[in-house]
DNA sequence: CAGGATCCTATTCGATACTG
DNA sequence: CAGTATCGAATAGGATCCTG
C-alpha cells in the first residue's frame, strides 16, 4: 500500500506520493480531521474499509508522522488516533482536493446544501446509505435470516 | 484503479478520491504539467510505469476530464496529451502536496537545489538514475548483451 | 509510434477466527 | 475493544506479441 519505490526517489513529490497516495489514507486523515478518534469509531464511520486494511494504514500513518496513537491500558483496551502537526497540515490540501472536484467535475451528484462539518460530511460520503457495502449487506442478511 | 464505490459516493470528496487517489495519476499530471506531451515521451520520462498501466491511467484520465488526447492522423501515428482546464487547476494541489512534504518529512533525502521546472523535476524523480527500474535493467541487459 | 490483446504473477483486500 | 493471523478471492500490474 506504500510504494517503497516511489519513497526511494529522490523527489520530495514522489515520496509524497509514495506515502499518501493510495484511496484509504485521504480517508482516513479526513475522516480524524481535528478530532480524537477510537478505531471501533472509524471502522463504523468508514464501513466499506475491513479493520484488517484499516489497522494496517493506521499504522503506516503512524510510521510516516501524520498520526498520533494513544493506547491505554485499560480493560477493555481504549486506542484513541489523532493527527499529528504534520496530519494537521495535509487537511487544506484535502479541502482544496474537495473544492477542485465541486468545480469541474463533469457529473456531480446532487448535494444536499448546510452546514456540513468535515466529519459528518465524511461520514455521511462513505456509508450504509450512500451505497450498500458488501459488509454491512453480509449483516443485513444475517438479521434477515435470525429473524 | 478507479475506484467505482468511491465514485458513486455522494460525497465530492470521496468521488474525487476515487477518481485520482491511487499513485500514477498524480504523477502523470505532474508530468504533464503546462506541456503537450507525446507517448512516448511519458513512457520515457516515468520508466518504472508500464506501457499498458500508462495507456490505462490515460484513458481514465481523459473521461475523467482531465486531460485532452489529440491523435493525429498520420503514419507513424502521433498522440499528444496535454492537461485540460480541470487539470491545469489539480496543478496547485499537486505543488502544495510536494511542499508540505518537504516541510513535514521524517528523514527526507537529500536534493540538489537550484531551478527546478515542474518537468525536469518529475523526470528527476523517478528515472534509471534515482533508482534501477526493471525494465531499464532489462533493456540495460539487452545492450550489453548486443556489444 | 501508440496502443490493444493475452497471459501470467504479485499484491491487495475481505472474511473469518482468534487473543490479551 | 482493538487488534493479529490466516486463508482465499479479486485486482493490479508486468511481459510479450500483435496491428494500423
Amino acid at each position: 500500500m506504500r510504494d517503497e519505490r516511489f519513497c526511494a526517489s529522490n523527489c520530495p513529490f514522489t515520496r509524497a506520493i509514495g506515502t499518501i497516495g493510495n484511496k484509504w489514507k485521504p480517508i482516513i486523515i479526513n475522516v480524524i480531521g481535528t478530532r480524537t478518534v477510537r478505531f471501533g469509531q472509524m471502522d463504523s464511520i468508514i464501513p466499506i474499509i475491513s479493520r484488517k486494511v484499516l489497522a494496517e494504514q493506521l499504522k503506516e500513518l503512524e510510521e510516516d508522522g501524520l498520526l498520533e496513537r494513544m493506547a491505554y491500558k485499560e480493560l477493555p483496551p481504549r486506542v484513541e488516533y489523532k493527527l499529528s502537526e504534520k496530519g494537521l497540515a495535509f487537511l487544506p490540501i484535502l479541502d482544496s482536493i474537495k473544492e477542485w472536484n465541486c468545480k469541474y467535475e463533469v457529473t456531480p451528484l446532487t448535494e444536499a446544501p448546510g452546514q456540513k462539518s468535515r466529519i459528518t460530511y465524511a461520514a455521511d460520503l462513505i456509508d450504509r446509505k450512500t451505497f450498500v457495502p458488501k459488509k454491512i449487506a453480509k449483516v443485513a442478511t444475517d438479521a434477515v435470516i435470525k429473524d
